[in-house]
DNA sequence: ATATGTGAATTGATTCACAGCG
DNA sequence: CGCTGTGAATCAATTCACATAT
């Protein structure tokens, strides 16, 4: 019965609404660079690919930031978005698999950029260990727990092959860890406070596969 | 303002159906695997971290594949699924932009094993043209449209950086691509008969900063 | 007895229309 | 007047209860 303080913590924003502004952070980061000062819900929206509705729909979850009669402040709206999506602050990262994507994500200069810091790697395999990759070296996966508290991993990068995903994951939520992007294309369980989020490529790829073969397809009739 | 264009799916199934549906196909190759010959919706359901409910109306969206009382023959479902996703046949695809991701991709030996085919690559940048990775040797991007028709490519994975990646959409829609993998992290707007899947692991990695943020923001209070 | 398949109820998200403020 | 902010209406998705088949 969630009836009570309504007002709480930010329950009940769909999950959809946290990617639109995401995408909303974006587009403004464009409008900034291109000299733009104000813009309006109705700008924004054809950016985004969506209806200008739903951009204000979205952004008032989280408050008023617009003037009416004006629009929005670019740099202003950009600053509440980063705000919102917590992203006024670093974040500690770990990459837990260290085979070709792990090492490829340890290279990536993008996350420097948005404020990721890259501060451990972990493995399995013995061969692997004291080797270094972009900043940091690879460490026995043994020492996950001692190293999340001793470098403050706030969050770690799955890149583990399925197999081991489960297993994988469980270490890390042992370990204390709360969010995990998992980049191996299985279900990972975790506990209830443990966020998930799942980069899937071989998922998007059998998606198109489905839209696209999707004409060619009849339904089956269900006339008996 | 979008009108009518409903970015679902055009026979009104929901898309997060068919992204269940991925998740079902690969708990039941998992079962297979174990030599499993029967499944029940409860057991697909909590492998798959739904509700029964929820696979059973899932199913029902493509026909009737079980048999009240028993279940579902794994292999059977297995192979209807697949046959729904269009996963019966080869997907011939290409790769734009042969950065550090184009290249990873192309490597990448999972596609084969999926039946997607590899049978391009094209880059702008002239000292990559020419070149081999994986199956394919780089192509000039301005070859993309009589290559499209001569090897009847179906997909393309858009691996270019966020300045080049609408242009690159425009040249792959104009060459008649209807299915685009984009990876770089921005919207893409395409005719309407093509359709988008995103991979965007910056966007996944800033909704789970929302998450762990969450929890310490206080919205803001209308005590103006 | 058991587990599927499905209309009906419920819950959630999006769209809309217009009130409210600059 | 213009454009935001928001309750109400519409639309979509999920959950449920149970009839139905083996």
């Amino acid at each position: 019965m969630p009836r009570g303080g309504a007002r709480g913590t930010s329950k009940g924003i769909p999950s959809a609404t946290v990617s639109r502004l995401i995408t909303y952070l974006r587009v403004l980061n464009g409008l900034e660079a291109n000299g733009l000062e104000r813009v309006s819900s109705d700008l924004l929206a054809s950016e985004a690919q969506v209806s200008a509705f739903q951009v204000r729909k979205d952004l008032a979850y989280f408050g008023t930031f617009g003037t009416r009669g004006t629009g929005y402040t670019v740099s202003n709206l950009r600053d509440e978005l980063k705000r919102i999506l917590g992203l006024t602050r670093q974040w500690r990262v770990a990459i837990v698999g260290m085979g070709r994507l792990g090492q490829a994500l340890a290279d990536y200069p993008g996350l420097v950029e948005y404020d990721f810091e890259l501060v451990a790697a972990f493995d399995v395999d013995e061969r692997k260990v004291g080797r270094g990759f972009g900043t940091v070296l690879v460490r026995a996966l043994d020492e996950l727990p001692s190293a999340v508290s001793e470098l403050d991993i706030e969050m770690v990068f799955l890149t583990v092959p399925v197999r081991a995903a489960q297993a994988a994951a469980d270490a890390v939520t042992g370990a204390g860890v709360k969010g995990i992007l998992n980049f191996a294309p299985t279900v990972v369980s975790v506990p209830p406070d443990v966020r998930v989020e799942n980069v899937d490529f071989l998922a998007a790829l059998k998606r198109l596969s489905y839209f696209l073969h999707e004409d060619g397809v009849v339904p089956e009739d269900p006339a008996a």
